[in-house]
DNA sequence: TTGTATGCGTTATCAT
DNA sequence: ATGATAACGCATACAA
């Protein structure tokens, strides 16, 4: 392994100026410094991120926080996304990312016990219980944190936008004539709670009657529970025309129940998904629904924990909002005339 | 932040006295170390990672190395999968587990470089060119690597049955009386031409006739491909009764098509997929497919890559395979006796 | 403009 | 059984 020592004995210089050197510090020669780079890549040279973290305190390492439960975590489509978008841009400015979790090794750790040992630069949290008191804990330390889809008092939130976006859709099943439209959704968490407020604050705008049959508790990601709720709102006396999903995976449950009640999508009945994943995209008919900008939402959340980083002074937490864009498939019936999304 | 210097004070010893009753060394007196450790944990003291792999030269730290493709690495359910089980393994073990790419922060780094930089003791490789010469470097040099469905000599790989599970599956599908059985596979890598030599040397075994016309090359998680070969297949004069699947992703594809000839499933045709991702538990029917032993597969790269780390004197290299498992669906029409999977 | 000295927190060697 | 000391590779305050 070639250290800076090597290349000062190599260059006849002092290891101090090899440093300032490499680091591109202003008060050194031209020639020298032009020099000593040149040696340094010859040499095949590589700095020790380790030393360097030692000395510096600064890792360029940042810890991401996903639960490890196997239904949800990484496994979800959504959340891989986002996290390989948040993996692209945190390296592209020189920062590595490493996972977060409690247990390592037969040490019992708190996750922010973990990213203190790490020696982690700041940590992004998604997909977790954010009420777990471990969670808080990391939360309310000195670690800079960036939240996905959560918001903590004064730190940095990178949110979906779950209102406008609902609004939106709701609009749209409106235009295209619908007035029974059923909400499944998901847990109660404060992404549902937002959710199915703009659902009803909506409906209410609109003038559309939201009956308690029709807003049924399922779960995220989970089929067979959307499954289950779709096979109530079918038997009911009067049928929603359109149903709305917690997400587009739970979708393929009541796509197997709509087909097992011989009803035709969307002739018979109308649905849409939520997160635009994938697969969403080579149903047919392709599935209508609200597409998250997974890539926006894994990039932003790297640039702002970045940012808080690397000027700590200066900066100021702040929830950022991303756009979710309803997109258009096949999966609703315009009940009246022609409309098409591009008008919303 | 508490380090083995404060304690030292606290306890009135050295900090190499600390150090070693933390450590469990043999020579330091039993009630001194109790004492030190019950300090240590009252204190709220955490080793440091950094300053312990700069002077160990060990930073208990794992390397993956996963493509970063939008269309496959971590948002395909079976590597985010194998990866979430790497992770857990290796976090119980006491290893944490941090991406490696290329192109970290200005520095044009090749994967070893990174992997020397961050000083990973070792490194998992999956889904990823194998042919990339950046790849070979890293498999060729002094760091540990497990590479997963994938042998490189004299280097630890841990692999899918690729063979016998295709093997499996003919027999199955014999069994049930299929004589004309398409292979729809994916792109040309180690894992399809094993699969591929599997199809067509079991379906001799049998004395099953495999035209050219029902062996079409599509690609992995790809619906869209492989919907265009189901469209072929389906448009030829004798058409299979069968249908295999390069993965149950690219099924859908399939799906679609086969729907849109107004055929039913299975007993129009027989279909089956490969992989037994959650997807293929939630379709109707069910779909019959190869389940991977994701689990196992993360499980046992994780460890057999502590292993070569910790031992690296005693390790040796080894091709591990680990077993895949015939699923039954309801995909798949008995078209003679009634057959069960349970036989196989 | 360059070099010297020091220390980050830890472990390992050797002496006591 | 315990301690003094050095060293891992790097960055930086300060001296020259």
């Amino acid at each position: 392994m070639v250290t800076i020592k090597d290349i000062s004995k190599r260059c006849g210089v002092s290891a101090a100026t090899v440093s300032k050197a490499l680091n591109g510090y202003p008060d050194i020669g031209e020639e020298t410094a032009e020099y000593i780079r040149s040696v340094a890549k010859e040499m095949g040279y590589l700095p020790n991120a380790t030393a360097r973290a030692l000395k510096t305190n600064r890792s360029n390492n940042l810890g991401v926080l996903f639960v490890d439960q196997t239904h949800c975590g990484l496994t979800h489509e959504y959340f891989s996304s986002v996290l390989n978008s948040f993996k692209v841009e945190a390296e592209s400015r020189g920062f590595d990312v490493t996972f977060i979790s409690k247990n390592i090794g037969r040490f019992e750790m708190s996750y922010y016990e973990h990213c203190k040992y790490r020696n982690c630069d700041g940590v992004v949290i998604a997909s977790v219980n954010f009420k777990d008191p471990d969670v808080v804990e990391l939360v309310s330390s000195e670690i800079p944190t960036v939240t996905i889809d959560h918001v903590f008092d004064n730190r940095t939130a990178i949110l979906s936008d779950n209102i406008e976006c609902i609004r939106q859709l709701v609009h749209y099943l409106y235009e295209c004539g619908h007035r029974r439209i059923a909400y499944i959704h998901g847990e109660d968490t404060s992404v549902t709670q937002k959710r199915l407020a703009s659902f009803h604050r909506t409906c209410a705008e609109l003038g559309i009657e939201t009956p308690d049959e029709y807003v049924k508790q399922a779960f995220y990601h989970d089929p067979k529970a959307s499954g289950l709720a779709t096979r109530e709102l079918l038997s009911l006396p009067v049928r929603p025309t359109c149903i709305m999903y917690p997400d587009d995976f739970s979708f393929i449950g009541g796509m197997n129940e709509i087909e097992r009640h011989g009803l035709e999508i969307p002739d018979d009945i109308s649905v849409v998904g939520h997160d635009g994943i994938y697969l969403s995209e080579v149903l047919r008919p392709r599935l209508t629904t609200l597409k998250q900008d997974t890539e926006t939402l894994g990039k932003k959340a790297a640039e702002k924990l970045i940012e808080a980083i690397v000027s700590p002074k200066t900066y100021i937490p702040q929830q950022l909002t991303v756009p979710t864009y309803l997109v258009e498939g096949r999966t609703v019936k315009k009940l009246n005339a022609s409309v098409s999304a591009a008008d919303f």
